[in-house]
DNA sequence: TTAATGATGGGCT
DNA sequence: GCCCATCATTAAA
């Protein structure tokens, strides 16, 4: 079995690296979520990467009421609603006024999977948190987690985890713009 | 197995 | 009014 460190991630430094360095670094990484007393962990085995420059980014066309936390300094959480049911969750990354983030896509859940079972209303433990709308309705982030800080937040926060034995590179999914880009990250473990 | 589709609502032009 | 960084369900093969 992997060893798994529950070490909290203090330090915003690694967050206000380059978006793409910063997506791979947070593959088996865990996130963790405070729910009603209880834990709610899962290591990250997918995310994408977003920038202002990058047409497939809702930075691209400059500050809005919604995407504003993209352009906070590193490590501040984005949330937003999709396709009007489910919500994604982001994590801001480099010098405050960048509008680039992460987009964590998939976990692997460790910690509170009977509870998320119940939030997605379902037993299968493989299709609990293999998507970003998946894995928000597991761990009930909603857009009352926008602009909370990852470095010192008392209900979302990283932990050390693990490191992924292989990191695939490939094509991000569900845009129209920006798809030659391989800008998504899966970590195998 | 893969492909098509409906649900559902805020953001932005 | 159109576009979505999605998902579950149904239909097709």
């Amino acid at each position: 079995m992997m060893k798994v460190s529950k070490e909290r991630i203090h330090n915003r430094d690694f967050f206000l690296k380059d978006t793409l360095k910063v997506a791979e670094w947070l593959l088996g990484k865990v996130l963790s979520v405070k729910y009603c007393g209880d834990i709610l962990r899962g290591i990250i085995n997918e995310t994408e990467a977003y920038t202002e420059h990058d047409p497939a980014s809702h930075s691209y066309c400059g500050v809005t009421q919604r995407n504003k936390n993209m352009f906070d300094i590193g490590g501040k959480c984005y949330v937003y609603l999709i396709y009007g049911m489910y919500y994604c969750f982001n994590i801001s990354t480099e010098e405050k006024g960048k509008g680039c983030a992460v987009l964590i896509r998939g976990l692997i859940p460790i910690e509170g999977i009977e509870i998320m079972k119940r939030n997605r209303n379902t037993n299968d433990e493989k299709i609990l948190t293999n998507g970003p709308g998946k894995l928000c309705q597991a761990l009930s982030i909603d857009l009352e987690f926008n602009k909370e800080d990852i470095i010192d937040s008392e209900r979302i926060w990283l932990e050390e985890g693990t490191s992924p034995k292989e990191i695939l590179k490939t094509r991000r999914i569900g845009i129209n713009r920006g798809r030659e880009l391989e800008w998504r990250f899966v970590g195998k473990f």
